[in-house]
DNA sequence: TTTATTTTTGTAATCGGTTACAAATTAGTA
DNA sequence: TACTAATTTGTAACCGATTACAAAAATAAA
């Protein structure tokens, strides 16, 4: 078991007889290294196998060249859509992800941002845990002057940047889609209202009731995790109504509690969209399986991360500040599918 | 904006009036330090807010604390379920991920495994892209006894732990139960033949039709990339297919391609399972909402993951020799739905 | 040729922990 | 009390790259 030592720039140095100064300037194209040296060191590098240490290198310039990421939940389509866009961009610009998943706990969520400060990460990116109240776990990094991004589940501040989608106009449009179509009596299948993507979607549903002239009822909204459980459980709060309770249409604030409701109401012998009518939001693979294919909200998770990662890149570069740039709205489209047109 | 300094072993020693080693080890629980000091050294490190520097420790020790992940593509349900296990395990222990896709190209794989290998990860967990060949990209980390850990995608050697289901019995064990059921021609939708995975699944399907005295047809094999647009180009494939040699049933190497196979052919007027039964694998959540619902191979991406970081971080920690444990197979079971049984 | 400039390279300190080895302190024993 | 052994703490070098400042070399101007 041999371990080759690793080649150091001091290495490099000795075999060129320069010194290492000259070498660390001139593997990063230092502008007062001569072309010539330089051509030389980088290839002596090359040739030598050289590495550049990373922690030597961070030591010093109090750079990590690595991002952390918090997301609630690694295991969903919409996340895993995200991060391949942050991971895209990232390493374009020559950055690492450090990524962890608060489980959509508060507590998780404190103790990862305790440990991605601790690893001195350049900027952080993080979409809330579903119950996390405040930030103040974040607040050494706002202290340190550490770029915070956020996306999908943001939160307000002065401090950072948000990217996410006009969730108001987009649950404001569904809901009109669904009152065009004949709905009457739409129940919306609620997130937690602390988090701004749900609140929002509330609000938008609300707002469409209203220029409907469609007086909103406490009864029909069903706040819950918008997971398959409370899909069900959606289902069987639908089923328990008295038929004249019941609702015509449902607007759910994701696919996976409207997929789930839909399966649990068809095996109940409801008809949809007839009987109820149903959109859901993220398009998440699940509603084009679903029959009747759902109607949702188009949200590209990849362009989210995309942004997102840029977003703090840049500020890092000194490229924009990221106290000016306070949110950036990506698109999100209505994509009408069978279950929310009756015929 | 006032940055405020970080605090270093050496303002603790000196506001204790204590040498910086003696900080250092009454940090690290070292043995030979008085319990009366180390509590106190601890105690301030926490009153002035010292967090350890993992550069400097790095740039000493050699130690990094930190694992590479590379996965085909991060978006999706399966793998994002393994980086969960993963993520679980890691965290839990102390170490740091730091993930990249390979977007299931060899040219982004042998980049990103270069990139690794320039962060000095501790080892390395990897799970091949599509059409990776060979893992010539792998042998610096050979070279520099640094641990890999295959997962899922392996490749056979003899320098590295893989972890695995029984591919070959679970595939064996679905054929079967297609034969049981009744299924004399059974289709089946293959991955790339290069990917053990999807090799073995092959293999298990041909034993089974053997003991069950079936020729093999290879006519009957539909090679692909197992996405959703594959599954819809193998129903026209058997939609094209003279009625006496349709197939009467599909085992897909994984839920995606049968899903979307079953959607295709059903808006052809095929009934499922009567007409072409069908089993997949992967228990993706599509598999529960398609109807009929999905047969298919249970097999969690979770333990997966939880398995292989499990297996990474023991060696690193010398509980067990990566050389000695060659291969770790994990659980699978076959979840039989209505898309088999026919009546 | 001499002096002033501009280019290019070198010196040495620094970043913050870690650790081999030495020194000092305390405990144990005769 | 004197001496040996065991505990505890300190000294100083080191990990490898970066950079302020100094010095040397090359070029231009007088």
């Amino acid at each position: 078991m041999k371990y080759e030592k690793d080649v150091t720039i001091y290495d490099i140095a000795k075999s060129l007889k320069l010194s290492a100064a000259t070498v660390s300037r001139g593997l990063r194209n230092h502008p007062t290294i001569n072309k010539h040296t330089r051509k030389e060191i980088i290839d002596t590098a090359k040739e030598m196998g050289y590495r550049s240490n990373s922690f030597a290198s961070s030591l010093r310039t109090k750079k990590t060249n690595t991002i952390g990421v918090i997301v609630p939940r690694l295991n969903s389509y919409f996340v895993a859509s995200v991060l391949a866009g942050m991971e895209d961009v990232s390493y374009k610009e020559g950055y690492n992800l450090i990524i962890s998943q608060s489980l959509e706990k508060v507590e998780k969520e404190v103790f990862n941002a305790h440990t991605m400060f601790n690893k001195r990460v350049d900027g952080l990116l993080i979409s809330l845990a579903y119950d996390s109240i405040n930030i103040d776990h974040l607040i050494p990094f706002f202290k340190k002057n550490i770029p915070v991004v956020f996306f999908d589940r943001t939160s307000q501040n002065n401090e950072s940047t948000s990217i996410l989608i006009d969730n108001y106009k987009a649950a404001y449009e569904t809901t009109k889609h669904l009152l065009d179509n004949g709905c009457t009596r739409i129940m919306h299948l609620a997130g937690n209202l602390l988090r701004n993507v749900y609140a929002e979607r509330l609000q938008g549903y609300k707002a469409a009731l209203k220029d409907h002239n469609i007086i909103f009822d406490e009864a029909l909204i069903y706040t819950s995790k918008l997971d398959e459980e409370a899909g069900y459980s959606a289902a069987d709060y639908i089923l328990s109504l008295q038929a004249d309770k019941r609702p015509n249409g449902v607007f759910s604030a994701n696919d996976t509690a409207a997929v789930h409701c839909m399966i649990r109401l068809k095996s109940a012998g409801v008809v949809i969209p007839n009987d109820i009518a149903f959109a859901g939001f993220n398009n998440d693979p699940i509603s084009k399986v679903i029959e009747p294919n759902l109607t949702t909200i188009n949200y590209s998770g990849y362009h989210v991360g995309e942004a997102a990662a840029l977003s703090l890149i840049n500020h890092l570069k000194g490229t924009t500040n990221i106290k000016t740039t306070n949110t950036i709205v990506l698109r999100a489209d209505l994509i009408i599918r069978d279950s929310s047109v009756k015929k």
